[in-house]
RNA sequence: GCCCCCAUCGUCUAGUGGCCUAGGACUUCGGGUUUUCAUCCCGGCAACAGGGGUUCGAGUCCCCUUGGGGGUGCCA
């Protein structure tokens, strides 16, 4: 009889080698921007999505501009958005000696050289896209046979770093271009007459080794076979690039500290990373990284390109946009879960109309295919209306606490108590979109509020508005409540009910919008109403 | 210049060849309830960038153009 492995034990086991492991690596410079939180969430969506594994890089290979404030910043921005890593950081200062030791076994492998450009530069050590189909298997894809013409008299080198020529452009002109060997690794050089003047394809191994270098200004064409390397991305389906149109790239400089794409390869390597889901400024990386994973050994990982966030003039973020750090937002009273869920619903969107979503809708709903393939706008209005949304659904302890918090850092609310406080925010709640609202609320405390020029306009620009306002604090001064002076004053004027509203609740708020005006009236202190009515007044009188 | 990518209302989006006289949300406008204001409810305006194909049929597939973005760094 077959025993079978223990039912637990085989699960476990098939779960850790199909189990995804994700990373977010921001290079702490600055403030965390929308843009980066966003990549963030969405590593945290598909881990959380997938039963795997959301892990954190901190990229501070910067010394220059990374910053123990920028890191705490970091730091603190991912937990409140609740977006901790489930393992220790990886600080990539912290690997500089396996980067240079990755290097040095590329530089063994005949994978990596270096090398100096100019005679007063230190050498750099340059990783060489390989030339060998068989090291990519399936991600190099032969395409066609290009006959490239060149201008003529100009110069056409191979050598170990790679191949510069000058071909011609559409208009005739010189058009001076580079290549890798492996972009033309079987290319044959014509000179005039057919004649076969260097065969790279022959002396591809001498190239390599540098023993060979060709060099001659009397090619006129050169003619290979172009080969593109390929991937699939989750979110933009299959992606290539000629060989052709790639350079060898430095991986660590001539100071020799590491670049990079070196380092990124690398400790997604050691971070066991299999899925990277990042901005798509780097698709071009990916042709580069590729090779790189490869070359070392490493499993290439699957690759999720997102698209941009850009501000409101259609532009990507750049440092100096506002509006976009995420520290901003909670500063602008927004809850982390609303910002949370709107950030998904850019360029992501679960398929059906459902917006409003928590965090378990989103992560059982998430995937990476439903992402969108172009870069979207963020729009503060409708982020605001979702976490108004939000705010409508906090418990009143929540609530309270939060408003609380808002008034106790206001010169004027400090010392409002909480049932008073709890009052107010009852009554405002409904209409309230952000925290910052709060600090609206000052005419419910004294008459140091702000006033609206349109409000007064509209509820005093008329004589017969400020007149009936004028008789309703005299009314009041004689002792009257507000009700029977606000109806004294309906009379003598012949106005029908109601039309006072309005220009009261401007004399009283400021504001040409509220809540109802008896319900305001009762949570305002009837001795100061005559006065609040008069200086409105004398502030109208004295423009 | 060359290489790569993208393209539905102002904005975020639904739409994977017929269910699309293109749906939802934000914004905006109008109406209803309302002694005012707002919440709320109802309704309106508003888009497939342009041109060619393929197909009985195209927002959906292909090509071109235009526009936008990214890359082309000893930046990340």
């Amino acid at each position: 009889m077959l025993i079978l492995e223990s039912p637990g034990n085989f699960r476990h086991r098939g779960a850790m080698s199909t189990q995804p492991r994700v990373r977010f690596a921001p290079s702490p410079t600055g403030q965390v921007h929308i843009g980066n939180i966003r990549a963030a969430i969405f590593n945290y969506l598909f881990a959380r999505s997938q039963k795997g594994s959301f892990l954190l890089r901190v990229e501070d290979t910067d010394l220059e501009r990374s910053t123990p404030e920028a890191i705490d910043g970091l730091m603190e921005v991912l937990e409140w958005l609740c977006l901790m890593p489930d393992e220790e950081p990886l600080f990539q200062s912290s690997q500089r000696g396996a980067h240079l030791t990755a290097a040095e076994r590329l530089i063994a492998d005949g994978h990596a050289y270096r090398h100096a450009r100019t005679a007063d530069e230190q050498p750099a050590v340059f990783f060489r896209i390989p030339c060998d189909a068989a090291l990519y298997g399936d991600r190099l894809r032969v395409t066609e046979t290009v006959e490239m013409p060149l201008f003529a008299g100009e110069t056409l080198r191979m050598d170990a770093t790679g191949i510069s020529y000058v071909g011609v452009s559409r208009k005739g002109k010189p058009d001076p271009g580079a290549s890798c060997l492996a972009g033309m690794a079987d290319g044959v050089v014509y000179g005039a007459g057919d004649a076969v003047l260097f065969s790279l394809k022959d002396s591809l191994a001498a190239v390599l080794a540098g023993e060979t270098v060709f060099e001659s200004a009397e090619a006129v064409r050169i003619v290979f076979t172009r080969r593109e390397i390929g991937f699939e991305d989750l979110v933009k389906g299959p992606l290539a690039k000629p060989l052709d149109s790639m350079k060898d790239l430095v991986i660590v400089r001539g100071d020799g500290s590491p670049v990079f794409h070196l380092a990124n390869v690398c400790d997604d390597m050691t971070q066991g990373i299999t899925h990277i889901i990042r901005g798509d400024d780097h698709v071009e990386n990916t042709y580069r990284h590729i090779p790189l994973f490869l070359a070392l050994g490493g499993t290439v990982p699957v690759y999720a390109h997102l698209p941009m966030i850009v501000n409101a003039q259609g532009k990507p973020y750049s440092k100096r946009d506002g509006d976009a750090f995420v520290g901003d937002f909670r500063a602008k009273g927004y809850l982390p879960e609303a910002l949370f869920n709107y950030l998904t619903l850019l360029g992501w969107s679960p398929g059906d109309d459902r917006e409003k979503m928590n965090r378990d809708e989103l992560i059982a709903a998430f995937s990476l295919e439903r992402v969108q393939r172009s870069a979207a706008q963020m729009d503060l209005q409708k982020c605001a209306n979702l976490n108004g949304k939000y705010l409508q659904d906090l418990p009143d302890g929540v609530l309270f606490a939060d408003v609380r918090d808002v008034l106790s850092r206001t010169e004027w609310g400090a010392a409002l108590d909480e049932e008073r406080t709890a009052a107010i925010a009852t009554l405002m709640r409904p209409r309230m979109q952000t925290y910052a609202d709060v600090l609206d609320w000052r005419y419910f405390v004294d008459g140091d509020f702000e006033r609206q020029d349109t409000a007064l306009k509209r509820g005093l620009g008329k004589a017969w508005q400020r007149e009936a306002m004028a008789k309703i604090a005299d009314a009041l001064e004689a002792g009257a409540s507000m009700d029977a002076a606000r109806s004294a004053a309906c009379a003598a004027l012949e106005l029908d009910d109601g039309k006072l509203n309005q220009p009261l609740r401007v004399c009283l708020t400021g504001q040409a919008g509220g809540p109802d005006l008896h319900e305001v009236l009762a949570l305002l202190d009837p001795a100061t109403l005559a006065a609040r009515i008069r200086g409105t007044l004398d502030l109208l009188n004295a423009e």
